[in-house]
DNA sequence: CCCGAAATTTGGAACGTTCCAATACTCCTA
DNA sequence: TAGGAGTATTGGAACGTTCCAAATTTCGGG
């Protein structure tokens, strides 16, 4: 039995042509759905095709076309429910376009990261959208962006001017911090992440601008960075709450670290809420199911992978470069890890 | 400038031969590493390689030699974290291989996976990972498994032979039930998953073998179908709890499940672990994030991707027909939710 | 300085498509 | 019934590799 991608000659357009006793061109005309061919035939090659079970060619069409059809995405951590969403997102977008993704998972790292966009262009893909691993090379964004098609994603890289698809990362880190502040708090801390990010500098940025709007001080002392896990967040709580006047209120990178973050609080015999409140970002699954549920910025990632898709779509389609950058709403939820609910359960 | 995917001739292998001043040959055989090529020229032909920005192009290469280097993985719920980890696995373990991952999501429609395994023969995949989507037909799987290497993960199907990954759902479920009835439970439910999935029948069947064995009787009414999601957990735990007689014990399909009778529970005023135990299945990082902490059976879905991932390059390197299985462990984790904690408190 | 063997290098001929220009039908009209 | 306008079909010639058998160079002895 004939297996694919073995040394036993695959079926080809040529034995279609001869089962059918019609010519390859226009094999490959009923291939494209030519209206040029007369339905009899077409029925006919049609019929060929099945009895014979042929499977059409991709790699030897692109190859003639000087042209794949297929994406790549490239996922800085495909196990953080955030990216998977997006990634998700994207391949839904992706769906009817006639493109397929390919799909890669850097966990970070850059040099895999390199690998992995050197294979999908030695595949040919007619784009690319990005999640750049931590420290990304300016330089080589600005390179790759000059070959294909590049949407960055969710990361921006400062210096390339590459499409951009991101959250608005300040709007709503100082939308959360406003909340805080209507709720009474003054003493609020920032937790979690790591400095050469840009999505933290602007997180913090939205957090300092608002407690300077309302003439708090933010300490630098009350910025504790982590790695954005779990783990981070739960050490640079603890760290946090050993300091000798304590906050009262966090604002946390993201939803990950805020959930460590309440761990620590916990563990600490305080009451995440009550004595702690606490807000995350990027509103994953789980911020709804953790307790209490955590109040958080939402950014919805499957819709931000579909406009990344659709963004990159358009750049592959419109020939030559199209510069697009979309900033997607960052919406409050709110829950009760920030203790709007004991506010109003005292106030009444 | 020139842009990969685009009309503007590439730089090929010819390109790099006039450059470097040897055959089109020759070039080749320094891209494939050979040690026929002198050393001087070797690296003369690499000089030009990477001054006239070459990119290999691996479409021409797997038409000329019939076998492409890419596998396809085909999901049917990249948004649950236990595919997502079984997907991480997978790539993880292909990352030397040789080959690269095409992933698709089939968001449990037959249709759309029809589609996507088109998509990925008609690229040439060496092998694929099939996570069958719901109600997937026994034929179509036959089909295909005769045509290339095949490895099905997690979901058996029963009447084929292809290559097997799963987790051990009968002992694992069977464990889980035993640990409820340790603490001395006796009216135990089983909650959530429909039951024309076979990995529903096999957790099943765990739960009522334990039960038997116990001498316990498994009232029909008491298992309790629901789509494997949370909401159906939650509906499903809510018909359970009004019941006449309710249980004390659950044996959930899954975490998700499990996490939606969780708050089903907690709604009707009841407490979790104490009015009623609650064990779930798959250990999801989410399992260990709710609160209380659920206790549930660890399949470890990672190290599955890479069995899958390893058995289908056996497969696809050994040529012709090698069916493997494998049934990965399944271990109960204790935690909080089965109410072991409130049995030992009391009981010190 | 020539010989044979070993070490390198090299021109086609595939691989399965698409594209183009050209050919073959099929009618219809003058 | 020849001419022509459509309408359908078709044979190369690419596309960028790999593979093979054959050609060329290099080198150590005699």
């Amino acid at each position: 039995m004939a297996r694919e991608g073995r040394k036993s000659r695959a079926v080809t357009i040529l034995d279609i042509a001869k089962s059918a006793g019609v010519s390859k061109s226009t094999v490959s005309l009923v291939l494209k759905r030519s209206p040029l061919v007369k339905e009899e035939t077409r029925q006919r090659v049609a019929g060929a095709m099945d009895a014979l079970g042929y499977v059409y060619n991709r790699g030897a069409a692109s190859l003639r076309r000087a042209r794949a059809d297929i994406v790549g995405m490239v996922i800085n951590d495909l196990s953080n429910p955030f990216f998977a969403e997006l990634a998700i997102g994207i391949e839904r977008a992706l769906q009817n376009s006639g493109f397929v993704p390919f799909i890669a998972n850097t966990a970070e790292s850059v040099v895999r990261q390199a690998e992995v966009v050197r294979s999908m262009r030695e595949h040919g893909a007619a784009g690319l959208i990005l999640c750049p691993a931590l420290d990304t090379d300016v330089a080589e964004i600005s390179r790759l962006e000059a070959r294909l098609p590049i949407v960055l994603a969710i990361r921006r890289i400062i210096g390339t001017r590459a499409s951009l698809v991101v959250s608005d990362n300040l709007a709503g880190a100082a939308r959360a911090t406003e909340h805080l502040i209507e709720l009474g708090h003054r003493d609020i801390a920032f937790v979690g992440g790591v400095g050469r990010m840009v999505v933290f500098q602007d997180r913090v940025a939205g957090f300092a601008g608002a407690m300077e709007k309302a003439r708090l001080a933010v300490e630098p002392a009350r910025t504790i960075e982590s790695m954005p896990t779990k783990d981070g967040g739960f050490d640079a709580m603890k760290r946090l709450l050993s300091l000798d006047r304590r906050p009262t209120a966090v604002v946390c990178f993201n939803d990950v670290v805020a959930i460590g973050a309440m761990l620590a609080i916990a563990r600490q015999g305080l009451t995440v809420g009550r004595d702690v409140a606490v807000v995350g970002f990027d509103d994953t699954a789980e911020a709804r199911h953790v307790s209490p549920a955590l109040t958080t910025v939402s950014v919805d990632a499957g819709s931000l992978g579909e406009r990344a898709a659709q963004m990159l779509l358009r750049q592959i389609n419109e020939g030559e470069r199209r510069l697009e950058s979309y900033v997607g709403e960052a919406r409050l939820v709110v829950r009760e890890s920030c203790g709007a609910d004991f506010k109003r359960r005292i106030a009444s």
